[in-house]
DNA sequence: ATTATCTATAGATCTATAGATAATGC
DNA sequence: ATTATCTATAGATCTATAGATAATGC
């Protein structure tokens, strides 16, 4: 969204009716930023293109220069809070020692919470609503999110303990560790900010839920500690 | 919803186009039960009037007879979500004794749970949903949930240990008692049945979000049992 | 007479396309 | 020439009202 988006300056084009700020991004992440609020707040059906447009200070027509409609803006915008946390399971579990699950587990809670922390507007709201879920569009991600789900199974699954795996199975297990790391999205509607200590308290409680013993939980939040900076490190190399 | 409602049978009126069964509930409750499956399933204003006309088997004007349009649906079923849960608190609050605040607070969950569950298709979501929330008619409504969560406040308060007492406020309190109660929500949109292990189990969490020890939590579930059995009598006579 | 439906339709959106226009950049 | 906007508008909904009609019930 507001990545270091080629900023306002002068470029070509037609002027907006209602000249645009110098401050702003480009045309496309002014849209994309709108609509993203506009959808979380007032829904996605309830949103018309219309409204978009008056938002950003352009007129209905030109959204579809940028953008196939709505189904095209929100199909980005999903894009946008899938990807990211898809990436780093996938780091996650291509990386990460297989005789450490624990840390494993916790870690991705970890920076998961921090990715629906800051992704912009709590768009992770979005595959909640159901005029989304049921949007065309929608169909593309389900295998994404799927994929994600399963990725917190099998972590999760590494990790259980026996009266754990008597009661859950391994397919409920993901959507369970899933639903305890979206608390963020909530948390976030009401308004308060997120900090670390969320992050650590949603991590142990997905490690609970496997039914991990607290002394491991503690290791665990070390280790991930650790983990946590080297995977720092190498986003920089 | 479906009440005994004057069911089938021949009534006046001229008949529709698409024969009704015999079987079938009182017109309003047809509409809204329908209303209420669409309203959940694909978004409040993702559902045109004709959307629901077509499903109940009547043509699009003919809804305006019982109803005032979708915000007139949608203002019953509100009413329907919101109404037995408030009734029940006002019950628990006059008859419980001050002196148990602990097992007032479990039996309140644990009817609470028990509401949402059986409430029809999960209408309990619609005061999530953002298009539902900027609805005029959601405006009437709030004042009857920030009762609710205000007593949840109220007896969540009563029961406080000093350690919480210290982080939490008393505000915040009911949202954060309300939300764990909410749950039921969202285990059964997963398709889930509600069991009574369920509401035992997230009683016991309103408990322990309020730091009550464990030992006043088995005692709370025993002594609500008790009060739960003196509420279902009560109800009969 | 009353009730519950119907048909028809006006008026208000809302989406999406066609074609014009005003900038920059070469 | 390319880019990003504009104006104008057709066609598709969607809501809500007016007035007709076909039952039952007295």
């Amino acid at each position: 969204m507001s990545t270091y988006a080629t900023a306002g300056a002068t470029r070509p084009g037609r002027p907006r009716v209602i000249p645009r700020a110098a401050s702003a991004a480009a045309p496309r992440d002014e849209i994309l930023n709108v609509a993203a609020e506009l959808f979380v707040n007032r829904g996605f059906a309830a949103t018309s293109t219309r409204d978009i447009a008056e938002k950003v200070g352009i007129r209905q027509a030109s959204l579809y220069y940028h953008f196939a409609g709505k189904p095209g803006i929100l199909a980005e915008l999903l894009e946008l809070s899938v990807r990211p946390s898809l990436e780093k399971v996938e780091r996650i579990e291509g990386e990460c020692p297989g005789d450490i699950p624990e840390a494993a587990l916790y870690l991705l809670a970890l920076i998961d919470v921090e990715t629906l922390a800051t992704v912009p507007h709590n768009i992770g709201k979005l595959y909640r609503m159901p005029d989304v879920r049921n949007s065309e569009v929608f169909e593309e991600f389900e295998p994404e999110l799927r994929e994600l789900t399963a990725a917190y199974g099998r972590l999760g699954a590494a990790v259980v303990s026996g009266p754990v795996a008597a009661t859950v199975g391994v397919d409920q297990l993901g959507g369970l560790l899933v639903q305890a790391v979206e608390v963020v999205i909530r948390i976030r509607s009401g308004g308060e900010e997120i900090t670390r200590a969320h992050g650590q308290a949603i991590a142990a409680t997905c490690l609970r839920i496997c039914g991990a013993p607290e002394e491991s939980i503690a290791r665990s939040a070390v280790t991930a500690d650790d983990l946590l900076l080297r995977f720092a490190e190498q986003r920089q190399a």
